[in-house]
RNA sequence: GGGCGCUUAGCUCAGUUGGUCCAGAGCGCCGCCCUUACAAGGCGGAGGUCAUCCGUUCAAAUCGGAUAGCGCCCA
C-alpha cells in the first residue's frame, strides 16, 4: 500500500530529532584546513540576559538560510555562534535582584558582586543558545564565544593599550551623557531622543552695576544655580549694551558677566541665554572658549550638591526645579511661563533623563579611525542591502565624535590603566604591574570598566583568536556577509568597520543585510511593557519552527518594518502542512522508494505534463538563485510557496493521478518517478527555509547512500528544461480549464454532476491543434469533471447549451435536463461586458497614429492579436446570447 | 531644521530595469463541495479612479516635480 505518513504533520519531535543527528554528524562544524571555497557569518551576540524576540527570529532565520544555502552549494560554512555581556543591563537587572533581597552590590563589594552577575549570566546564557537551537540554527557550537571570554578581554585589553600608546585613547574632562539610575557615563548613541512637553521659564537676572534686568529663558530652572555667564548673539541689536556687564544671579548671588557668541539663537526665547557649563554640551563650549568657570551643582545620582546652595542642596533634580522656580516668583523675578515642547535625552537602558554632566571619561578619538571607514564602503568594498543606508553611515561617520568608552559600572572590561599613589605615574599595560615602575611606590587600577561594545566592534575577529594568527582567521575572515537591524548601524557596524580596517587591515564582512525592526499589528515597535511581543518559542511549540521561520520570512520584504500577527505563522503552518500532504500523496504511490530512484526515464515517456513542470521547476531554481543573491528572502518564500502549493500541488499532482491510478505500469513509473524528482528539488529549495519538514520527508525519499538534505547539494538550473513553448500551451490548456469550471460553477452545476462537452476548433489559433490531443482531453475531463469530448472544427451546436469561448475555439456543454437558461444568460452578459471594455481599451491604443509609428513593432502586433482574439470572442458570445434569448 | 522611507482590494502586503498578467497574493467575506494527499483542504466569486495634482512618454502603479497624511533616523 505504499509508504504511510500521518494525515497531519506534527513537528513536535520531529524538530528536536533531527537537529540532534547534524549535531552529532558535525555538520555545522567548520574545518578551516579544509580545501576549498569558504563562507562565514558571525551572530550579532544577543545579550546573555535576553531572551529569544521576534527580532531575533527574523534575523538568524536569515543568517541560516544563508549559512544552509551556502554549506548546500559545497562552502565549507562557518557561523559562529556567541552571546555579549550587555554591561548595563545585566548589572541592573541583578542590582534590581539584590534590591529585592535587601542589598546593594556595595554591600557585596566589587568581587562578590562580579561573581554573583557571572553565575546569573551563565545561567541566562544557556537559555538563549538552547531557544536558538530550537529556531533550527545552524551554528557551529564548539566554537560559540562570550564577549567575557579570557580570549575576548585578552583581545579588549590589546586593543585598549595599542590605542593608548598611539594616541588614539585619552582622559578627559568633558560633558557626557549622565545615567543617574545607573550612575555611568553614555556614549551618545546610548541616549534616546523623546518629544518631550516641557515648560520655557523667563527669568529675570538683576543688572549688578545699574538698575534693571537681563531676561533669559531657560527649559531647566534648577541649572540656573551653575550659571557662569549670560550670553547673547553678537549681532544682536537689543543686546549690544549690555556685552561686558554683569548680573547678580538670584539665588546664589554671584556676579558673572553678559558674554557674546555666535551660537546663541537670537530667535530662541529672549535671545538671551543663561550659561551652565557644566550641565550643558553647548554652554561648556561655550565656556571653553570664553574661559569661564565650571561650577558642578549636582551629585552623581541627580540630588543637588553644596554648591546648588543651601535652598536646594540635597533635593532631587525635579524638585529642585520647582524649588527655583516658586523662589523666583517669590522673588518678583519670574517674568512668565510657556509651554514649550522639546527633545529630551533618555537613557536607552534604564529609561530616566540623561543628565548632561561634566566628568572625567576615557574617550576614543574617533576621526583616525572613521576615515578609512569611510572609504571601503564608499569603494563598494563593503555592500549594504538594502542601499539607502549608505547615506546614514557616511552622514554620521563624517559627522563622528569622539566614543566615550568607560562606564562606572563593575560588571565589564576592566579598563587597563594603573596609577600610582605616589607620584604622577600611569599607563596601559597588558600585565598587571606590582609597584610604580617609576618610583616604587603603590599602583591602583582604574575602577571603571569599558562600553559593552568596546568588546563588541572586534566580534568578527576576536572570535576567531585574534591577536594570535589562527586559522580560523586565514580561513574564515573577512566574513561574508552580516545581519543585523539598522538601529545599530552606529552601535556596531560602522564601529567594526573601523575596527577592522585598524587591527586586522581588512574589512570584517562584505555585505551588510539590514533587516527591517518587527513591530505589532498596529505598527507599534515591540517591546515588554506593551505585552505586544510574542514569545517565539510558544509560536514555535504551537505551529513548529519551520512555520515560524517560513511565515516570518514571507512578511519580511527588504527593508521595511514587518507587521506581525499570528495569523501570519499560521500561513506558514498551513504551507508545511500542504507540503507534507503532497509528499504523503507522492509516498503512498511508492512500494520500494530505490526502485524509482533507479528506475531511469526516457526523454519520449514524459507527457507534456511532465516536461511542464519540469520546465516550471528549473525556471523555479532560476528565479530562488536570483532572489538569493539579492538578499530578496520574502521573494524567495513566494516563489518557493506558489510553486509547491499552485504548480505542483493543484496542477501536477492532479494531473499525474490518471497515470497513476489507470496507467500501464510504464506510466506510473515515469509520472512518479517525476513528480518524485520534483519533490527532491523541492525540498532542496525548501531546506534552507525550513530545515526540519525537509529534512524528515527527504529521509524517505533519498536513497541510503545519500547525504542528508543538510549536506546535499544545492540544485542547479538545466536550461535545456525551460521551455517556454511548453508553458505557452500549458497556460492554454489551464485557461481552458479554468474557464470551463467557472462556467460551471457559476450556473451552479454541483460538483458531482458529470458533464458531457464539445469542442468547435479554430484551426486559425495556435494552440487549436493540441485540444485534439487524447492526453490533454484527459486533463480536461479529470479536472473540469467531464466525462465525453466530442472534437471538431465543424460542429453543430447543441440547444440548449453554455459556451465558452477560449483563443476562437468554442467549448459548448449541453444543458439538457437539469439547466439553468438565467444563469447561462447572465454569466455570458457578465462576460460581453468584460471582453467589450477591454476591446475598447485596445482600441483606443490601436486607433492612435503614434502608438503603431512609435512602439515596438512587436507590441503593437500583440495589441492586434489581442483585437482579433476578442473581437472574435465578443462576436461568439453574442451570437451564443441571441440563441440563448429564443428559448 | 536636515535626511530617509511609506501611502495599491475590508486587513497585511507583492508588483526588480515603464508595454504578455484588461492590477496580484495571503487573510477576511460570499457560493458550492468532507471528489480515496491535504477542511491547516478543493473549485468558483465579489471587492481597487494603484493618496492627490502636474509633468515626461505612443504608453505610467512603475520615471520626474509638487501637495497631503503616516513613520523612522539625525541635529
Amino acid at each position: 500500500m505504499g509508504i504511510q505518513l500521518e494525515k497531519v504533520y506534527n513537528p513536535a519531535g520531529v524538530e528536536e530529532k533531527w537537529y540532534n543527528h547534524w549535531l552529532q554528524k558535525g555538520y555545522f562544524h567548520a574545518n578551516p584546513e579544509k580545501p576549498g571555497r569558504k563562507y562565514s557569518i558571525v551572530i550579532p551576540p544577543p545579550n546573555v540576559t535576553g531572551i529569544l524576540t521576534m527580532g531575533h527570529v527574523l534575523n538568524n532565520t536569515i543568517q541560516d538560510i544563508l549559512a544552509r544555502v551556502a554549506r548546500m552549494r559545497g562552502y565549507e560554512t562557518l557561523w559562529l555562534p556567541g552571546t555579549d555581556h550587555a554591561g548595563i543591563s545585566t548589572q541592573v537587572v541583578v542590582e534590581k535582584k539584590l534590591r529585592q533581597e535587601g542589598e546593594t552590590r556595595h554591600d557585596l563589594g566589587r568581587e562578590r558582586f562580579v561573581r554573583l552577575v557571572w553565575d546569573w549570566a551563565l545561567k541566562h546564557k544557556n537559555i538563549i543558545t538552547t531557544q536558538l537551537k530550537k529556531l533550527g540554527c545552524s551554528l557551529d557550537w564548539e566554537r560559540e564565544r562570550f564577549t567575557l571570554d579570557e580570549g575576548l578581554s585578552y583581545a579588549v585589553r590589546k586593543v585598549f593599550v595599542d590605542l593608548y600608546k598611539k594616541g588614539l585613547i585619552y582622559r578627559g574632562e568633558r560633558i557626557i551623557n549622565w545615567c543617574p539610575a545607573t550612575m555611568t557615563a553614555l556614549s551618545d548613541e546610548e541616549v534616546i531622543y523623546r518629544e518631550t512637553k516641557g515648560h520655557l521659564w523667563y527669568f529675570r537676572y538683576p543688572l549688578a552695576d545699574e538698575d534693571g534686568f537681563i531676561v533669559v529663558a531657560t527649559t531647566r530652572p534648577e541649572t540656573m544655580v551653575g550659571d557662569t555667564a549670560v550670553a547673547v548673539n553678537p549681532d544682536d541689536e537689543r543686546y549690544k549694551r549690555y556685552i561686558g556687564k554683569n548680573v547678580r544671579l538670584p539665588i546664589v548671588g554671584r556676579v558673572i558677566p553678559i558674554i557674546a557668541d555666535e551660537v546663541v539663537d537670537p530667535e530662541f526665547g529672549t535671545g538671551a541665554v543663561k550659561v551652565t557649563p557644566a550641565h550643558d554640551p553647548v554652554d561648556f563650549e561655550i565656556s571653553q572658549r570664553h574661559g569661564l568657570e565650571k561650577v558642578i551643582v549636582m551629585n552623581p545620582d541627580a540630588t543637588m550638591n553644596e554648591n546648588a546652595g543651601e535652598l536646594i542642596c540635597g533635593k532631587d533634580r525635579f524638585e529642585a526645579r520647582e524649588i527655583v522656580v516658586s523662589e523666583m516668583e517669590k522673588l518678583g523675578l519670574l517674568e512668565r511661563v510657556e509651554d514649550y515642547v522639546h527633545n529630551v535625552g533618555y537613557s536607552e537602558r534604564a529609561g530616566v533623563m540623561v543628565e548632561p554632566y561634566l566628568s572625567e571619561q576615557w574617550f576614543v578619538r574617533m576621526k583616525p579611525l572613521a576615515e578609512p571607514a569611510i572609504r571601503v564602503v564608499r569603494e563598494k568594498m563593503i555592500k549594504f542591502h538594502p542601499e539607502r543606508w549608505y547615506k546614514t553611515y557616511f552622514h554620521w561617520m563624517e559627522n563622528i565624535k569622539d566614543w566615550c568608552i568607560s562606564r562606572q559600572l563593575w560588571w565589564g572590561h576592566r579598563i587597563p590603566v594603573f596609577y600610582c599613589r605616589e607620584c604622577e605615574w600611569q599607563d596601559a599595560l597588558m600585565e598587571d604591574p606590582d609597584r610604580c615602575p617609576k618610583c616604587g611606590g603603590e599602583v591602583y587600577q582604574d575602577p571603571d570598566v569599558l562600553d559593552t561594545w568596546f568588546s563588541s566592534w572586534l566580534w568578527p575577529f576576536s572570535t576567531m583568536g585574534w591577536p594570535e594568527e589562527t586559522p580560523d582567521l586565514k580561513s574564515f575572515y573577512p566574513t561574508d556577509d552580516l545581519v543585523t537591524g539598522p538601529d545599530i548601524i552606529f552601535f556596531w557596524v560602522a564601529r567594526m568597520i573601523m575596527a577592522g580596517l585598524e587591527f586586522m587591515g581588512d574589512i570584517p564582512f562584505r555585505n551588510v543585510y539590514f533587516t527591517g525592526i518587527i513591530r505589532d499589528i498596529q505598527g507599534r515597535k515591540m517591546s515588554k511593557s506593551l505585552g505586544n511581543s510574542p514569545d517565539p518559542l510558544v509560536l514555535i511549540e504551537k505551529y513548529g519552527a519551520d512555520a515560524l521561520r517560513f511565515g516570518t520570512m514571507l512578511i519580511a520584504p527588504q527593508g521595511q518594518d514587518i507587521l506581525f500577527s499570528e495569523e501570519r505563522i499560521e500561513v506558514g503552518r498551513n504551507f508545511m502542512n500542504k507540503l507534507w500532504n503532497a509528499s504523503r500523496f507522492m509516498l503512498m504511490n511508492v512500494e520500494d522508494i530505490e526502485e524509482y530512484l533507479n528506475f531511469g526515464v526516457e526523454d519520449h515517456q514524459l507527457e507534456l505534463s511532465d516536461r511542464w513542470i519540469l520546465s516550471r521547476l528549473n525556471s523555479t531554481i532560476a528565479r530562488v538563485d536570483e532572489g538569493l543573491s539579492s538578499y530578496r528572502f520574502d521573494e524567495v518564500a513566494r516563489i518557493i510557496y506558489d510553486f509547491t502549493w499552485k504548480d505542483f500541488c493543484d496542477w501536477y499532482i492532479e494531473l499525474i493521478k490518471k497515470r497513476l491510478y489507470e496507467g500501464t505500469e510504464v506510466e506510473k513509473k515515469v509520472a512518479l518517478k517525476t513528480g518524485l524528482f520534483i519533490l527532491r528539488n523541492l525540498l532542496k529549495l525548501l531546506h534552507p527555509y525550513a530545515p526540519f519538514i525537509t529534512e524528515e520527508i527527504y529521509q524517505k525519499i533519498k536513497r541510503k547512500d545519500e547525504p542528508d538534505i543538510v549536506v546535499s547539494s544545492w540544485p542547479v538550473v538545466d536550461s535545456s528544461r525551460i521551455d517556454r513553448g511548453v508553458e505557452n500551451l500549458f497556460a492554454f490548456i489551464q485557461e481552458v480549464i479554468t474557464s470551463l469550471r467557472a462556467a460551471r460553477s457559476e450556473m451552479n452545476i454541483p460538483p458531482q454532476t458529470i458533464l458531457k462537452l464539445q469542442i468547435k476548433t479554430n484551426e486559425d489559433y495556435s494552440f487549436t491543434e493540441v485540444l485534439y490531443d487524447a492526453t490533454v482531453q484527459d486533463y480536461v475531463k479529470r479536472l473540469v469533471r467531464v466525462e465525453d469530448i466530442s472534437i471538431s472544427d465543424e460542429l453543430e451546436k447543441p440547444h440548449p447549451c453554455a459556451t465558452v469561448v477560449v483563443h476562437g475555439n468554442e467549448f459548448y456543454i449541453p444543458l439538457e435536463g437539469v439547466i439553468d437558461i438565467d444563469a447561462e444568460r447572465r454569466r455570458v452578459e457578465k462576460e460581453i461586458k468584460k471582453v467589450e471594455s477591454f476591446l475598447i481599451a485596445i482600441k483606443k491604443k490601436l486607433e492612435n497614429e503614434n502608438f503603431i509609428k512609435k512602439a515596438p513593432p512587436e507590441i503593437v502586433e500583440r495589441e492586434r492579436e489581442k483585437e482579433r482574439a476578442n473581437s472574435e470572442k465578443l462576436r461568439k458570445l453574442k451570437e451564443h446570447l441571441k440563441t440563448l434569448e429564443t428559448l
